[in-house]
DNA sequence: CTAATCCATAGCTTTATAATAGGATTGTGA
DNA sequence: TCACAATCCTATTATAAAGCTATGGATTAG
């Protein structure tokens, strides 16, 4: 229904959680009474993230996770395109893998790509450090 | 899955060949055809279009819809808001109707607040004749 | 009067998201 | 060394939404 979705938002506020205690490893379980999220679900989200190097784990008893970089060097667009890899694509002809056979003589075209664009760069610019000042 | 969905997009696409069409009234058939949309799909967006007064009608043997303004005069968002009252909003906690009860302490709040005055701004903007020259 | 068109509502089908389940693996510390 | 607490991984189910179809009625030109 044209809005981001879970996985993003709870991603976002996931790693948000970590930007703010960067001093030890915190754990999926903390995240979720923090953030009120389902376990289950943010271990699917960390599985991804880790995976795309955004954070880092430790194993065993105390362990967690805490992130890979400053919060400065880590965009809104890194976490997107980590928990989903297609990104945030205003219209399905716009984006990467998929051709549009009508792209020529769409009318509308112009406008996603211009939307896409916009987009991309303010995901690209805005950073988890962003709003902490 | 995080884009426009068909009824935006279609319905943008509609509208753009009415404002390339501006002599007379054009029937859904012909733009069912022109697009190779639905009949009874554009059925459905033409009412709400015409409900919200961006196009109207004409009835009976050779009538059809046409412009109810110029189109430098119709902007993305009115066509989104009428096909789709809630428009585009990046989380549900940006939704008007909606009030977020997390929102005084969630981090993330901000950022979907940013990006939704983005698209407002991009929507409202934007005119069916923007990209004409 | 009839064919073309708009008007309106209801319901079906499919897809994608959201969430859950269950277990395997790894490290800590008593 | 053993219990425990955490990550790790895959699969499955449930739910909601999007996308579309079907049906019937109202209106008007020719």
């Amino acid at each position: 229904m044209n809005r981001l979705n879970t996985t993003i938002r709870y991603a976002v506020r996931a790693v948000l959680v970590l930007a703010s205690h960067r001093d030890n490893p915190i754990s999926i379980k903390e995240i979720s009474e923090h953030e009120d999220l389902s376990v289950k679900y943010l271990e699917q989200l960390f599985l991804k993230l880790r995976k795309a190097g955004l954070v880092k784990s430790v194993r065993g008893m105390y362990g967690g996770y805490f992130l890979a970089r400053p919060p400065d060097k880590i965009s809104l667009g890194d976490v997107i395109k980590a928990v989903q890899p297609n990104g945030v694509y205003a219209a399905p002809c716009t984006r990467k893998s998929k051709h549009c056979i009508r792209e020529k003589n769409c009318s509308a075209h112009e406008y996603w790509e211009k939307l896409r664009a916009l987009l991309d760069d303010f995901f690209a610019s805005t950073t988890l450090a962003t709003l902490k000042d």
